[in-house]
DNA sequence: ATAGTAATTGTCATTTTTACATTTATTTTT
DNA sequence: AAAAATAAATGTAAAAATGACAATTACTAT
């Protein structure tokens, strides 16, 4: 089987960030590590890859095993590969980062892994280098959010404009005029009003609004610039 | 030594995409593979990465081999991991992305890997997924080089803004408004401009710029949009 | 019926973009 | 030595977008 002569093999795992909104603040999905080293601490919810699997497969057998969900967005974000990474044994990590509906995500799943969830502006100290790893997927979910529909993904299939500007708002740290707000977002075209309203926020209510699933994945890839003042928003990327 | 008990290990290799701009058209470099399976094949550079190294420790290595070239601007691509992406035994690699200044590169290092230089119209067919792995570069980096100066890392260091705009345009495979292109780069902040002019190619004579380095640096990740009507020119983005 | 609240729509000055036109600096030709 | 040729550099203005702020609207609760 091993017909390459004289080279190293190396254990390869997969590392989820995996992005949740409650409706007030963005989140990300933390378990309590099960095996030693380390057993105990706060870390990524991750796994090896197996003889049978891309990585793209074991992310999301490992995303599967602890939110019970398929089909959710996931991204390759970055191999992390430095030499003393993990202390027990030599292992490269691929990172991914994943987008769920938080109110799609089993509890029940996820209580033998003790995971919970953390504010961005609370996570522990986590193990190897997983900070740095959240680090990176904050950055590139500022980043790719600003140009790119992306944070739809985290809300439910009908929403509300200002409920889209809360969580815009909290990924950016900051407010948004919500005259202009909506505009641009109406005039992507991304979105299909519907004859329902919101009423719990206001007396007025606000409208409900879904996905235009069709233009969605047509233009995903169109550079958008959702964020006014975009430069001061964004510290750097990846 | 091994210590994680009965999980498989796997060949990790880097492969790296190296653009180059003979101030005509962008090309890659490209190599025979020296090594069965599939000897005298075209292919990517790469390597396999060593017990001592991280990936971009690898990728700066095997770069180094075949240009001579040190600090050359070097990015973590995407990490392809197909179960049989190598025919021989499963290897999963780590593809990396360079911007060298074409008249750097020192040929007779090379020679010793039969390498040629390809304009991106012309590509031979490779071995694996190393034709993937080119498109998804030349994705990468004309989204990147529209929102960020990176473009430079390809020309030397004294150029013109006529130069610029031919490989700004080679690029995107367009033609853009002198007048407005230069008034956009100008505009950034980033170059300096020099007291003398290249003459080869007009009679008036065109003024050489110079990065300004700091300027870049601390620049280098703001978005700048330096394409018109972006939208026509990405067709998608990694 | 009225007041209160947040959603929605409106306005307009400012800035940015873009198409196209003119001027300028230099070399080559007459 | 003047004129023509060439491409670089600068100028202009209409159109589009952005962004700050104001007014109106739809509903609920008093």
């Amino acid at each position: 089987m091993l017909k390459y002569q004289n080279q190293t093999r190396l254990l390869v795992a997969v590392d989820c960030i995996i992005f949740g909104f409650d409706g007030n603040k963005l989140k990300i999905l933390l378990i309590k590590r099960g095996l030693e080293p380390k057993k105990d601490h706060w870390s990524l919810m991750g796994g090896f890859v197996q003889p049978s699997e891309s990585t793209d497969e074991a992310a999301n057998r490992v995303l599967k095993q602890l939110t019970g969900l398929d089909g959710v967005y996931l991204e390759q974000l970055y191999t992390f590969s430095a030499k003393d990474r993990d202390p027990i044994e030599r292992t490269i990590s691929v990172a991914y980062f994943a987008l769920i509906d938080i109110h799609q995500y089993e509890k029940q799943i996820s209580e033998e892994y003790h995971a919970e969830w953390f504010q961005l502006d609370q996570i522990p100290e986590l193990i190897f280098d997983h900070s740095q790893m959240v680090a990176m997927a904050r950055e590139k979910l500022r980043y790719k959010a600003a140009l790119h529909p992306l944070l739809f993904e985290l809300l439910p299939a009908k929403f509300t404009l200002p409920l889209l500007q809360s969580l815009f708002e909290d990924v950016y740290e900051t407010n948004f005029d919500k005259g202009n707000f909506s505009r641009k977002i109406i005039s992507t075209g991304l979105l299909i009003k519907q004859k329902d309203k919101d009423k719990t926020n206001s007396k007025k209510g606000a409208f409900y609004y879904k996905l235009d699933k069709k233009h969605y994945k047509k233009n995903f890839h169109s550079v958008l610039k959702f964020i006014p003042n975009l430069n001061n928003h964004l510290e750097a990327e990846t």
